[in-house]
DNA sequence: GCGACAG
DNA sequence: ATCTTGTCGC
């Protein structure tokens, strides 16, 4: 996987992205005066109604490209809802002025309700990326080969997004150095697809990093691996278009079950896809230090194993929440983008 | 009505 | 993730 060249695969990764925005900004161009949609329909249309909550987001947002249509989408209850004006009297206003009948803050949907069209270039093909991704070949992972840990993080400043990745040695204390870039997160944060926000910036980064000779051996990446909706987190996606061994590290838990009932500083616990599969282990919850309430959710993201990964892990714990080469990829691209 | 999902 | 003041604790 050496061989890799890490700047042609940001490439075309990012070139297989498709503009979600301008996908959802056309599915409200054409509603006509008198018609409504939902959120929800919208994201259906999208092709997953998980992204419903960032629709509307986005809607609300006086700045998004579709403002002066977006009144015309409401909740799925038939209410109203909010409007990015920050007055829903004038979306009612506006919604009447077209012929829409409210009543008591409701519009009856069987009749205003318009039939979106399916955008098939839109999350439904994202979605099926993440199902048929093929990792290349995975190698054994041994620690003894390991002469440096990765940790890479983004933070988002007013324009920029910067990308930072810490190196430690081996024994996952001793920093080594920090690699940052910085460039424009183009797609929006929907949960279950971080992958195509955070990814294509990532790779710059590592492709700068192969360009030095200074690639780790193993990246600990701020997400999930396995622990995902699709089993096709972040570091996962990472680690197979790279062939860098990764690890994910995440604060909250995105889906799955903690089996045990309390959780002891040091102790790995496995998180079950569901009560009803408890034998599909998807990762691990571990409370870091004595001083937090908080765990860390660990997964295998690609070209490891999960003894290996926790002692990867391990060797990278000390003082702080997070496992100090992400503790410091996110210090120092924080730090970063403070600035712009 | 309650619960809610990485960054 | 970011927006934000003071506040509690090591």
């Amino acid at each position: 996987m050496a061989h890799l060249d890490l700047s042609e695969v940001a490439d075309a990764f990012a070139a297989g992205i498709p503009s979600i925005i301008g996908q959802v900004d056309q599915l409200v161009r054409a509603i006509p005066p008198g018609s409504v949609t939902t959120y929800g329909d919208l994201a259906k249309s999208l092709g997953d109604s998980a992204a419903s909550r960032w629709v509307a987001t986005y809607l609300l947002d006086p700045a998004c490209g579709v403002a002066d249509l977006s009144h015309r989408v409401v909740r799925s209850t038939g209410e109203i809802g909010l409007h990015c004006s920050g007055s829903s009297e004038t979306k009612t206003q506006l919604l009447r002025g077209e012929g829409v009948v409210i009543n008591r803050g409701t519009i009856d949907l069987e009749t205003h309700r318009l039939q979106l069209p399916p955008m098939v270039a839109s999350l439904s093909k994202l979605k099926a990326w993440q199902r048929d991704f093929a990792c290349p070949g995975e190698q054994a992972f041994h620690l003894s080969n390991v002469k440096s840990i990765g940790g890479i993080d983004v933070s988002y400043g007013k324009e920029q997004a910067i990308s930072a990745c810490a190196r430690m040695q081996a024994d996952g204390q001793t920093k080594i150095g920090t690699h940052t870039c910085t460039g424009e997160a183009k797609f929006p944060y929907i949960t279950g697809y971080l992958a195509f926000r955070e990814i294509p910036l990532h790779l710059h980064l590592l492709a700068e990093m192969q360009a030095a000779g200074k690639l780790p051996d193993v990246l600990l990446v701020d997400g999930n691996g396995r622990l995902h909706p699709r089993r096709m987190g972040i570091a996962t996606m990472l680690g197979g278009l790279t062939g860098i061994p990764t690890i994910g590290v995440a604060k909250k838990l995105i889906c799955g079950v903690v089996q045990a009932p309390e959780l002891k500083v040091g102790k790995w616990e496995p998180i079950i896809a569901s009560q009803d599969a408890p034998d599909e282990i998807l990762g691990y919850a571990i409370m870091p230090h004595t001083k937090t309430k908080h765990p860390i959710y660990v997964s295998r993201g690609f070209g490891i194993d999960d003894t290996s990964m926790k002692e990867v892990v391990d060797r990278c714990l000390a003082g702080h929440r997070l496992p100090e080469p992400i503790y410091w990829a996110d210090r120092e691209s924080r730090q970063l983008a403070s600035t712009r």
